[in-house]
DNA sequence: GTGACTTATAAGTCTGACTTTTTGTTCGTG
DNA sequence: CACGAACAAAAAGTCAGACTTATAAGTCAC
């Protein structure tokens, strides 16, 4: 599921991101390229790369005569969907999804309401298709199913809001919903009102009611917060 | 201004993605990392790191046999700070602010309840001081002087709103704010109405009124979209 | 036409030498 | 002792060249 991957660069990424993320070294620290490349076995050249790039998401700094210093916490591009990743996968989990639904439920209302005005015929029809789709499987443990036709209705709402910046946050919305069923305890069929209120916002886009779309959104959203916080304190 | 700009590979970086963000190499245009190298009279392993973090900030990928390929828009990261300066740089400045306003509109009023709830005695302290700020050089043609002010108080608000997703777009709300004087025309002093509506939050904030503040906030953010439509068509 | 084989290509990697900036120390002077 | 200038060391930055690897595309037999 890995993005990067691909190379050997990637590779000493995929583990070198992780590790700084989940607040391995304090900020302030310093590493060394060399050294990295010795502990990674690479080339200073590929060592060079994954600085560069670590550097782009300011999770670090690279100086002359000084080294690599990790940045602290509050200087990271936390939008960066590598590092968002990263964070998911290490132990800050719970604080970050908090973080990200709190996030949604922010962003996804005004995106309801944005849909409402500007998708086209044929979004709506997805929308529609995707709604009924988590009513088809919202008995039965078909939480698996569930979620697929879930995250593709958030999806359509964030892209048929016409604002790109919106669109951008598909993935994440998709982290977070996928969170909820995998990792956190979830072993009963979803909400049987949240299931309503998803028919009912594709209802209320189909109509052009963008009020309405953007009020049942936030209820939707609403619910993913209280959800949160029963399961973490 | 410039964030990057440090080194031989800072520069090109600094010509090349604002080139690419611009739209100047159609999506799907495969460029060589050895004919770039020679272009910008750098070596290839600068060139190499340059390609490494427009890759990851998805605006390219490498793969072998055939080279570098221009990613279409809708792969871009464009939260990045970096890329949001470069299209706010280039030519579809008006689209990209209009963007960055819708997403202010949804994200600020929910940091402004949030901050009502969470914001410490200091911070509270901070945006009052920030919006006499504002008052004192509402009049006489002190743009300069309030925008400092209007900056600060935005800033204040995302990250005292505690959610580190809101806090990370205080650079994004200055860019805003700031194009907006400056770039865009504004010889007339800003609207009184909306110098009284930040004094507003700045007390509901205060008050511990979240409620208030989330409305007072986007009658703010309602402003500005208001003040685009009219700019813009 | 289909499939296996070959080839050319551009990225990927490694190495070693050299340059540049910056820090911290040393030393001389008031 | 304080202060500033000269100096030395350290680490990133840069470059050039050789080599490896994956893979798109072309070739050939069937």
């Amino acid at each position: 599921m890995s993005t990067t991957g691909r190379g050997l660069h990637g590779r000493v990424l995929d583990i070198l991101g992780p590790e700084i993320t989940a607040g391995e070294y304090p900020p302030g620290s310093v590493l060394r390229t060399d050294e990295l490349a010795q502990r990674f076995d690479v080339s200073r050249s590929v060592m060079r790369e994954v600085v560069r790039v670590l550097e782009s998401m300011r999770l670090v700094e690279s100086r002359r005569r000084v080294g690599v210093t990790v940045l602290p916490a509050c200087e990271w591009n936390v939008y960066d969907p590598q590092v968002i990743r990263w964070r998911l996968a290490g132990a800050d989990r719970p604080r970050q999804l908090r973080s990200l639904t709190v996030l949604r439920s922010a962003i996804e209302p005004a995106a309801a309401g944005l849909a409402a005005r500007h998708a086209t015929a044929r979004q709506c029809a997805e929308l529609t298709e995707c709604a009924l789709g988590m009513v088809a499987h919202s008995r039965g443990h078909q939480l698996e199913e569930y979620l697929v036709h879930d995250v593709a209705f958030h999806r359509v709402i964030l892209t048929a809001s016409g604002n790109e910046m919106f669109a951008r946050l598909g993935d994440v919305v998709a982290e977070v919903l996928a969170g909820r069923t995998h990792h956190d305890v979830m072993f009963e069929d979803p909400d049987p009102a949240a299931v309503t209120l998803h028919v009912q916002v594709a209802e209320a886009v189909r109509e052009r009611d963008a009020a309405r779309a953007e009020e049942l959104t936030r209820q939707i959203t609403e619910g993913a917060l209280q959800e949160l916080d029963v399961l973490a304190p």
